[in-house]
RNA sequence: GCGCAGGUGACAGAGUGGUCAAUUGUAAUAGACUGUAAAUCUAUCGCCUUCGGGCUACGGAGGUUCGAAUCCUCCCCUGCGCA
């Protein structure tokens, strides 16, 4: 359809949302394949759990980026930025386009805007040695080694102190950012929900989820080889359902308490998303594809 | 009716004369985000503010004191025990 001029498509927005179906809609309606952005559901077996798309959902179109990763290994922003550039570039060699559809907004800006993340990989032996260590120290040391970064880093925030030491370790200092944007064209689509009716589609899905066997599948991944504590560290419905598994918590605080930190994650997902003004809101499908049209021609 | 225990901010629950608008947890709201991102972390959270401070607050009413959520008196309410 637009083999002269490649153009790209990203559609976000809090989860429940209703982002997997639109992107099928344009996919349909304008030669396109769906690119997946979402950290959980790079995971074989993570199906249910974490909302992926049904065969028969897809409605034909090809899906990327699902079951790419194996649960028991660690994968990563990067790992996925690197895959999902491959793919899109693939996609867009047949002519076809493609739409990155997802809420995981750090992968879709290590793709689509092409964060290059720095090259030094994990190291568990450090981050374990370095874990030890109050954040105060971990700062300390941080502005000694690094100062640029102790400039503009969260100095209370363990996790990425932690990362910018281990950069350091591997490359002498945390470069700057960098972009490499994909060189395409790009709509920025975000789906906007009213706060009620979200919380709404986020307990019906999750009723759902639950009578379409999701404990069922995530005791299976547990019977699989992923130990409870792996499985609660994915979050959310990996990580509630392993407490339930575990008869650490009833079915009731279950219900409640899981619903309520999808909720809270969405409301983190549109805070991430809101400053991105390249983002097209939309409350209507009909008002997604108008835009969609426009872009493409 | 008598005895005992207790009434604290949205809730739970500390505080027993000053450093208390009041520890802490939860909830709520906003935010950050350089290889864990569904993760990790931060701020605000009585009212007003020219951000110095001002005002109203710990069941109610009085009182003691330079000073009370904290002590005293009476009243109201709740729980447990005995009638």
């Amino acid at each position: 359809m637009n083999e002269l001029t490649p153009k790209l498509i990203v559609v976000v927005g809090p989860t429940a949302s209703g982002k997997s179906s639109l992107a099928v809609l344009l996919a349909k309606k304008f030669n396109g394949e769906v690119v997946s952005a979402d950290s959980r559901q790079v995971y074989r077996g993570f199906n249910l759990g974490s909302g992926k798309v049904t065969k028969k959902e897809m409605d034909g179109i090809t899906h990327h980026m699902l079951d790419v990763a194996d649960p028991k290994r660690t994968f990563t922003a990067s790992h996925y930025a690197r895959l999902g550039g491959k793919v899109i570039k693939d996609i867009v060699r047949r002519g076809k386009t493609p739409i990155v559809c997802g809420g995981t907004g750090f992968y879709i800006r290590a793709l689509v805007d092409g964060l290059v993340i720095p090259d030094a990989k994990p190291n568990a032996k450090l981050r374990k040695e370095l874990e030890k260590k109050t954040n105060d120290e971990l700062f300390k040391i941080l502005k000694e080694k690094d100062p640029g970064r102790a400039s503009t880093i969260d100095s209370k925030n363990p996790r990425r102190l932690i990362r910018a030491l281990e950069i350091i370790d591997a490359l002498g200092r945390v470069p700057e950012i960098k972009k490499n944007p994909l060189p395409y064209p790009t709509l920025f689509i975000g789906i906007s929900k009213k706060q009620e009716l979200l919380k709404n589609l986020v307990i019906k899905r999750l009723e759902k989820r639950i009578q379409l066997g999701m404990l069922a599948e995530i005791k299976k991944l547990h019977a699989g080889g992923l130990s409870w504590k792996k499985l609660e560290s994915f979050g959310l419905e990996y990580r509630y359902t392993a407490l339930l598994l575990q008869n650490k918590i009833n079915k009731e605080t279950f219900i409640h308490e899981l619903t309520k930190q999808i909720l809270d994650y969405s409301k983190r997902q549109i805070t991430w998303f809101k400053p991105d003004i390249r983002i097209h809101w939309v409350t209507k499908s009909a008002e997604a594809e108008k835009l969609a049209r426009v872009f493409l021609k």
